[in-house]
DNA sequence: ATTCTTGCAAATCATTTGCACTTTA
DNA sequence: TAAAGTGCAAATGATTTGCAAGAAT
């Protein structure tokens, strides 16, 4: 049902102290169904037709709304803009050269999180961005 | 000296079939001597002294050309604007959250180049970028 | 002389900001 | 009705592009 993760949004969105407006539940919805790391005008434009008064603005302010409260990840991955990661598991991320596709995976790495590195830098975060190129377009490929 | 730096400079240009221009040897010793992950206005702010005429489509150029030789690599770890690295060894980044400050820091973690991860995606490059208070804002912290 | 390089000025494009209008508690 | 949320329009700022002048082979 669709209306199961309408109310799963409005509960985040309320578990955190936010309030669930049509277009925050519409967008969290968006990013717990779509994890494919949308950019900002990803998401404008598939909600576009559904909420046709949103503005790229409420996007950008549902955005830092929820990373403040750390409903959502953003990434970093693509130097042109911003994407955003609902977030569920800890995971590397994985980027294609050639379709520019992001996808999630699941790999061990050593956690550094709470611990310091280096100079004695005390890590917070930790992302691995993996790059190369993905399934499909290397069975693309050798089909050439 | 400086010399030996601006030579070379001069001679990964060659070996790798660009021609050394005033520009290009200028900002590749930059990068060589500043190991600070320098973004594109940084650079262009500390050369503008010594090549006034310098412009910073030339920096953006030179630094398309560095990186599509290899011999520079651009990181995604400050999504605002692009940074830098000239490449040396193998290293993690880390980013502090208090004073944006870049630093490198070498810890071992897996190597998945040229191995297959997830779902079959051929991974050609890694990257690791941990987050968190660096070593000089965690003592002025302290001293609060 | 032809090709590569530089750099100004304008264009682009993601993101942010100012502000007036609307909705909600 | 006061406070929070929305969205238009304009501003910002990094990067890109078009192109003409300059330098190198």
């Amino acid at each position: 049902m669709k209306n199961e993760i309408t109310e799963k949004a409005k509960n985040i969105l309320k578990k955190h102290g936010i309030q669930p407006s049509v277009q925050r539940i519409k967008i969290l919805e968006y990013l717990l169904i779509n994890r494919t790391h949308p950019s900002a005008d990803e998401i404008y434009r598939s909600l576009c037709a559904e909420l046709p008064t949103l503005s790229k603005t409420t996007v950008y302010n549902t955005i830092e709304t929820l990373v403040e409260k750390g409903i959502v990840k953003p990434l970093n991955i693509d130097s042109r803009e911003l994407r955003v990661d609902a977030i569920i598991e800890p995971h590397a991320h994985f980027r294609c050269m050639e379709c520019g596709k992001i996808y999630d995976v699941e790999i061990e790495m050593p956690d550094y999180i709470n611990k310091k590195v280096g100079d004695g830098h005390l890590v917070k975060a930790q992302d691995l961005y993996l790059e190369g190129i993905c399934n499909s377009c290397l069975k693309k490929n050798e089909k050439k």
